[in-house]
RNA sequence: GGGCGCAUAGCUCAGCUGGUAGAGCGCCUCCCUUACAAGGAGGAUGUCAGGGGUUCGAGUCCCUUUGCGCCCACCA
């Protein structure tokens, strides 16, 4: 409020002609304009301007081999609009946009529409054309550059229309700033951080027992789980004490043979007797120990536990603090082993039964076994149990112990847990309660980050491993790539004093096998957006960002990841600003999913309502809150788009070629709307600094539907006059300034119509036109509460002929207003526009009353 | 079990630091007014989930009960 505008200088611009199309349609303005603006460059970043002048911003890149639904397109308008509005603010917006095209979505897209997986032991194919008819039971065995070919491919064409619907919405991104998760830029981002992070120690290598995806064979971290309910059975069975059997309740039999202790609670008076005794498990006849842990729960199942290498978490944690050996039974497929493991050798030739079987089936076997053995007590009883999952995976995930790379993010460190937590309260929470769920998460964690995955499409880890004389990786002595080299592929690039002819020798190198997951990559997206040591100049205007905005369900992953990374590399907040997003729900509640079909394909509304609807609707969501979907607000969204269209029409058609010019404004009602006005403008700018967009829209659009139904109703004699002299020039004045200003006021959320609008009289593009000030208006002394009193004549007035059922142009042949002294005054004010719109036969009688409503009496003249 | 959110008109929701309930939709009635018929005007509609407390006064603050939803934990 403190600048005057540019619109506003002393020497006014010259009016340009103004053209209003005889029959303006929303057809057709986001192809028009998507195009214009490009041209244009109307949103391309100034990367002149200094960090205080710039407002950047970090935007989820949407995974290209996915399905955009209605929500996402909200939660990205979300975002447009405070990138709008801040640019209209007369900040420099920064903002880019970028694709994550890596990770298994994109594997398991590319497995299925080509029908093929990857097996890195295929040599590669250079003449390789995926199958006509791809067969999702018999995927076609192709070597991994074959593979990331592929993924290349679909990944590309995925993008294209990713960016031309963005486009559609009306994204003001600067197109040029567009990175992908897997390209070079991004590889080179990643990997540089990662050997930062290796560096100082932040990174680490480790074997240990993993959560593992049978189905996509990886490792899967802590974020990415889902607990599910699964159907299984409790079985009883019985183990072999040296005076009586024990029993114990397992819902999987088959890790029998992976068995390695029974652990009961210390203070189990039932089974304090046996602490340090052994049993021997049942068919396989192994010895072992009973153990006590206060990690079991004496009320659960038979209140003693059999500890598997591994079954659960539970049992990792046993393992550890007790000590215990490892015997791991379940391969990485799901399998069993196919070979009798050596602890089974001398008593366990029954394994034979489960060997190679999958868990299912070895669980069968294992449940015969017992019985024939006659330590299968009682028949098993069904139950739903919790079981974890990878998040879009549908088999439950085992533990095995593998060789994984982590980095640390509290999950094993109070004191870096602490500084996490305490990175979250440096961050400006919309709405604020979802700053508890970064916490609860941050604080809940149980291990570091595992960010190895073992798949093929994703950033490589620039390392290799020197091999002894026997030809085994020496991981304690990894050989990191040279930053100057990055990126790499350990699997393409020979590390430095090596040559190829030594990959894979003894005495020679092999590469990491791994992959980074995804969300490694995209937890640097301020650095990969902001050229983070590659653009150093950039970077020193964009970082740390204002704006991250998102939706609930990644403030565990993205969110929290990028505080993990922006702490390590640049001792800060990766912004000052998080505002997160609620989901749009089916109609009946339930999360949307691909398979309940097509009501809510953006495309097709988009296509139906048009952009602005559909961005309208957007704008009505309030932050963190989910909705349920429903197609009538588009509908209201869209009249909101046609009115715009057409009162601008109605107004510049007859006073377009007035100058905006508040001195000009002489009359008390036209006075009375400015000052509205300018109350409205300064509400909408306080909300929006606030993030609160929805309220910016209500009180702005509010005001434009009062605007064109009482205001301009009010007025259109007046302004039509030829004779009218200062009265008419003061309600064109009106008209044209108010037009201006709303238009700029709705341009963030409607950004097709205005912009359409503002092209018949204004130059330029309205996004790039200052946001309002109330100092636009003049300060005339207008009172708003002039317009409430003739706001309730008008609809006396209406109401009285709608009583008598006759048409709003039927003349009236008396009215008697009552009110206040102050309200009859300001009636009398418009007392010309009133009889004009009201077809009065005789001014309106006046009758001041203490009671401060108004009352009108009319009197309808009769029909001829 | 831990955390968080929600409960206001038939529906979707707004009600900020307490002052006696609002909007849009839907519904009913009317009007083809020269910006707008995918329009316009007018109208009806509520024990603000239950209970208790603070206060002159509570939809709003405190306690409590109930119901719904989300996040996390729960795998013997």
């Amino acid at each position: 409020m403190s600048q005057t505008p540019p619109h506003l200088s002393t020497t006014p611009p010259q009016q340009p002609a103004v053209v209003v199309p005889d029959k303006p349609a929303l057809e057709g303005l986001e192809g028009k304009w998507a195009k214009q603006w490009e041209a244009d460059q109307t949103y391309a970043f100034d990367r002149s301007k200094e960090r205080p002048e710039v407002y950047s911003i970090d935007t989820p890149p949407p995974t290209a081999s996915g399905t955009l639904h209605f929500g996402s397109v909200c939660s990205y308008t979300q975002k447009d609009l405070v990138a709008r509005y801040q640019r209209m603010r007369g900040k420099e917006v920064f903002y880019p946009i970028g694709w994550d095209d890596n990770g298994l979505p994109t594997e398991r897209r590319v497995q299925n529409f080509f029908g093929v997986r990857c097996d890195p032991t295929v040599p590669y194919d250079a003449g390789f054309t995926p199958p006509e008819k791809p067969d999702p039971k018999r995927q076609v065995p192709i070597g991994r550059q074959n593979f990331i070919e592929l993924c290349e491919r679909l990944t590309a064409d995925d993008e294209v229309a990713f960016e031309e619907l963005f486009r559609q919405v009306g994204l003001s991104v600067d197109w040029s700033y567009l990175y992908r998760t897997i390209g070079e830029s991004t590889r080179t981002t990643s990997q540089r951080a990662f050997l930062r992070n290796l560096a100082r120690g932040e990174a680490y290598q480790q074997e240990s027992p993993t959560l593992w995806d049978v189905t996509f064979q990886s490792a899967v971290a802590q974020a990415e789980l889902k607990a599910k309910e699964y159907p299984g059975h409790y079985y009883r069975v019985a183990f072999h004490g040296p005076d009586a059997p024990v029993h114990i309740e397992t819902t999987r039999p088959e890790l029998i043979p992976a068995v390695v202790a029974l652990i009961a609670h210390p203070d189990d008076e039932r089974y304090q007797p046996l602490f340090g005794t052994t049993v021997t498990s049942p068919v396989f006849g192994v010895e072992i120990p009973v153990l006590a842990h206060p990690a079991a729960e004496p009320d659960k199942g038979a209140g003693i536990a059999m500890c598997c290498t591994f079954g659960d978490l539970t049992d990792v944690q046993w393992w550890r603090e007790l000590q215990l050996p490892v015997r791991t039974v379940i391969r990485r497929d799901g399998r069993l082993q196919a070979d009798t493991p050596p602890w089974l050798a001398a008593t366990g030739a029954a394994y034979a039964e489960l060997a190679g079987k999958t868990a299912f089936s070895a669980r069968e076997a294992m449940v015969e076994l017992l019985r024939a053995a006659g330590d299968l007590d009682g028949e098993p009883k069904p139950t739903m149990r919790m079981t974890n999952f990878y998040e879009n995976g549908d088999k439950p995930l085992e533990i095995v112990s593998t060789l994984q790379w982590y980095i640390r993010n509290g999950g094993r460190d109070e004191e870096l847990r602490t500084a996490l937590v305490e990175r979250g309260n440096q961050i400006e929470w919309t709405p604020a309660y979802m700053h508890h769920r970064y916490t609860n998460w941050v604080e809940g964690l149980n291990g570091d980050w595992l960010i190895s995955r073992q798949r093929y499409f994703g950033v490589p880890f620039p390392v290799w491993y020197p091999l002894d004389a026997d030809g085994q990786p020496q991981h304690d002595r990894l050989i990191a790539a040279a930053e100057d080299t990055l990126p790499i592929d350990p699997t393409q690039d020979v590390p430095p004093g090596y040559d190829e002819s030594q990959r894979g020798q003894p005495g020679g190198f092999v590469a990491d096998p791994d992959v980074m997951d995804t969300w490694a990559t995209s937890s640097l997206t301020p650095q990969i957006a902001g050229g983070w040591e590659r653009d150093p100049d950039l970077w020193s205007r964009v970082y740390p960002m204002d704006l991250c905005s998102q939706a609930h369900d990644i403030i565990r992953t993205w969110l929290f990841s990028r505080v993990v990374r922006a702490h390590f590399e640049d001792n800060t907040v990766p912004w000052s600003h998080a505002m997160i997003s609620g989901f749009v729900l089916d109609p009946d509640r339930k999360k949307m999913s691909k398979s309940r079909g097509s009501v809510s394909t953006p495309s097709a509304l988009l296509a139906q309502y048009g952009s602005d609807a559909i961005r309208w609707r957007a704008a009505s969501l309030r932050p963190g809150l989910d909705s349920a979907f429903d197609e009538h607000p588009l509908k209201i969204g869209r009249r909101l788009a046609m009115k715009i269209l057409n009162v601008s029409k109605f107004v510049l058609g007859n006073v377009g070629a007035t100058r905006p010019d508040p001195a000009a404004v002489t009359e008390p009602v036209d006075r009375a709307l400015l000052a509205r006005l300018a109350e409205v403008v300064q509400r909408a700018t306080a909300a929006f600094d606030a993030y609160d967009y929805t309220t910016a829209l209500e009180v702005s659009e509010r005001f434009f539907w009062e605007f064109c139904d009482d205001y301009v109703e009010l007025v259109k004699e007046r302004a039509y006059d030829d004779q009218g002299g200062a009265s008419t020039q003061s309600a064109k004045a009106t008209l044209v300034l108010a037009l201006h200003v709303q238009l700029r006021l709705l341009a963030p959320v409607v950004p097709f119509v205005t912009e359409e609008v503002w092209s018949w009289w204004q130059p330029g593009s309205i996004h790039r036109s200052g946001w309002p000030d109330p100092s636009e208006l003049g300060d005339l002394g207008g009172d708003p509460s002039v317009l409430d009193a003739v706001a309730a004549v008008l609809v006396g007035i209406r109401g009285a002929k709608s009583a008598a059922k006759v048409s709003m142009r039927h003349e009236l042949s008396a009215l008697e207003i009552t009110g206040t002294a102050a309200a009859t005054d300001a009636v009398r004010s418009a007392e010309d526009d009133l009889m004009r719109v009201g077809r009065l036969t005789a001014p309106p009688t006046y009758v001041v009353a203490q009671d401060a409503e108004i009352v009108v009496t009319a009197t309808v003249v009769p029909e001829a």
